[in-house]
DNA sequence: CATATCTGCAACACGACTGTAGCAGTAATT
DNA sequence: AATTACTGCTACAGTCGTGTTGCAGATATG
């Protein structure tokens, strides 16, 4: 999609239709075209043109999610900060991305094996960024780095979609709160 | 659907489109019912004998897995047991159900007002535990009740889903430990 | 203003899924 | 063994979503 040659008014169509996409594709993985169209305030032919197939609309939207988070991942220089300054950082930057691009990743992309890849490699940096935590202590060390991993993305998805009221900054501070003390009295 | 005048090969083959339906509608909502029809070795048209309507299948499966939990909430006696045993009971038994039916039962069910209510009311035992758990000190008194339960949920897909191979009893350790303590070293 | 670009609208073909019906054959129940 | 219950198979109609085309009108761009 070469936006540079592209109208101005084409753009803006193009970036509500991903938006709206990504939306309604979130609460409902079926949603037809036509409903994302017209949510979007376009017709139905015009989404056509600038996504051929439904599958390459939902590429578009994985894509244009994977590029958001990539770009935080990068930004939170998991491997050369501090662990809590990183941790911290990239809590409060996906959070928002993860709120902007509320669809699943984790369905139907064998599909697209450019942007399963992309985003293999971007699971892996969260990956090594866990283990480093564990490795310079941070973690208990009875902690698998696989459940770490997935408490990690579950207090993101719920600060993110469960309680979209609250900032992003006050919410990275209660997921990465809630990720190393839980909620426990001690 | 009365099963005590049914004959048992069809109680198997109800059974059967029940379970795979769960199984295979958790993996992709949009399903059809000829997939699961082939997948639970019956033709499509006996599906539609047991269930009129693609919706009749969805609440059947909804309601099953109301009927498990709802057990399970029983038997924990969420406020009568001392609030740790009775997390820790909780737990190890919604663990399996949520195994044996991974259907998300957020999806779709302002379609089915009946399920609706009896999912909302299940829910509210939960809060109600939530909160008596808050009340009797087992948790930090800056915790958002909305958050504790949120948390509690979270842990139990994970566990139940990420982590199959781990037994119930091993993963409700793992649960309450991380949903009172958290990951890091204190 | 003149041009190229983009859009909405209407229409069409195609395939997939749903839901129904009849009937012959099979399996369970007594 | 006789009866009832259940199933697979085939066929059909209806609906919905997808993808394409042509054209006239609107909008941005120089």
């Amino acid at each position: 999609m070469l936006r540079s040659i592209m109208r101005a008014d084409a753009v803006r169509n193009l970036a509500a239709v991903l938006r709206t996409g990504a939306r309604l594709l979130a609460e409902d993985p079926g949603t037809s075209m036509s409903a994302i169209a017209s949510a979007a305030g376009v017709d139905r032919t015009t989404v056509h043109r600038h996504f051929a197939t439904r599958e390459a609309l939902l590429s578009a939207v994985f894509q244009a999610k994977l590029d958001s988070s990539e770009k935080v991942l990068d930004e939170a220089r998991l491997m050369a900060a501090p662990v809590a300054v990183a941790l911290h950082r990239y809590v409060e930057g996906i959070i928002p991305v993860s709120r902007e691009w509320p669809v699943d990743t984790r369905i139907k992309m064998q599909q697209d094996p450019a942007a399963s890849t992309r985003r293999q490699e971007q699971s892996a940096r969260l990956d090594a960024f866990i283990q480093r935590a564990l490795d310079e202590g941070h973690l208990r060390r009875d902690t698998s780095p696989a459940w770490a991993r997935a408490m990690l993305d579950q207090l993101v998805d719920s600060a993110a979609h469960r309680f979209p009221e609250i900032d992003a900054a006050q919410a990275a501070d209660l997921v990465v709160d809630t990720f190393l003390n839980g909620l426990g009295t001690h």
